[in-house]
DNA sequence: GTCTATAGCTAGATAGAC
DNA sequence: GTCTATCTAGCTATAGAC
């Protein structure tokens, strides 16, 4: 076995980067392959079945990421909710790079014949809006309004997103931040 | 002069519709000519410069769309605020497909080398806001409150139509089209 | 495991007949 | 104005040397 001359991490890195900021059509192979300083076909080496393999391989990190970070946190009895709420949105924070990056989910959202994500994307907001109606009720909201309020912080995060980035201003997605925590918190 | 084959708002349709399902990347110029039911000489009759005009072009026109029934009815002196805010909604609902069309701002927002529509998206999001704060103000808001709520606004539209789709449930973008009357009529 | 070279195809765009 | 036929460039993907 010869050694990898660009780690599994830095390699995911680049092609997370290019896949989030064009999407899955519009991420190129020369600007996958320039992006992690691999050549083309080093990069079919590590994923034979190509492009479509290596966005699912983002999009799985990237899952698994949020699982851990922000499903997990809310989720977590070793800790108050109140201190759970303010985890998972520091991560989330993490997560969208203060304002700057685009979600994963709606960059594969859009082109393609789609239905390649479409069903992930939507377990996805699924598990998202249970686990913020799980902390709702931890919280002791009834469990119809814990709902109403997650599904509620999901459309604010996406949309402070989607506005941030029109806008080229960060602030947008920091002060729906702080509007959701106080939602959270002060009631 | 021989006659149009297909007429021009037939035509903007096709064209409308891809644009809007695939983004600007993810359209190519088969489906375009097959959606309008023109050949692909064809259309480059009509738009000499090719892709990018038939995207500016659906973008015109569907920017012209929002400045009339939008921006218009906010600030239309004629009528009282109350009923201002109630048509810009209904239009809105209209301009969305009642939450089943993505918004153009956000098909054309991904790909591409991308600063073909930025400044234009920009524009729409700031005139958005400029027109949002105009109503808040007439309803007695002070300016900054309005303005916060316009952002407000636009953020939750954006972001019901991102988990709309994901979800495959327009529920959620009549739910949030509600939310903003209320918060707009009921203070 | 990584590379150069290239196959095979489809994209956007154009020429020229009607 | 619309069409068929075609060009070129770029795409995804593969073969095979090292």
């Amino acid at each position: 076995m010869r050694p990898q001359k660009i780690l599994d991490s830095d390699m995911m890195t680049g092609l997370t980067k290019v896949f989030r900021d064009k999407g899955y059509e519009g991420a190129s192979l020369k600007e996958l392959a320039d992006s992690t300083g691999l050549k083309k076909a080093s990069l079919y080496h590590r994923f034979p079945n190509g492009k479509q393999e290596m966005a699912q391989s983002v999009f799985d990190e990237i899952d698994e990421w949020v699982k851990n970070r922000i499903f997990f946190s809310l989720r977590d009895k070793s800790e108050a909710p109140r201190a759970r709420i303010k985890k998972a949105l520091d991560n989330i924070r993490l997560l969208y790079g203060g304002g700057k990056e685009t979600c994963i989910f709606r960059a594969f959202s859009m082109d393609a014949g789609m239905s390649l994500f479409e069903e992930q994307i939507k377990n996805g907001m699924e598990e998202w809006i249970a686990s913020f109606t799980e902390i709702g009720i931890a919280l002791h909201l009834t469990a119809g309004r814990a709902k109403e309020i997650a599904i509620q912080t999901l459309v604010e995060i996406q949309g402070s997103l989607v506005v941030a980035k029109g806008l080229r201003n960060t602030a947008i997605f920091e002060t729906t931040l702080r509007r959701i925590e106080n939602r959270y918190l002060n009631q």
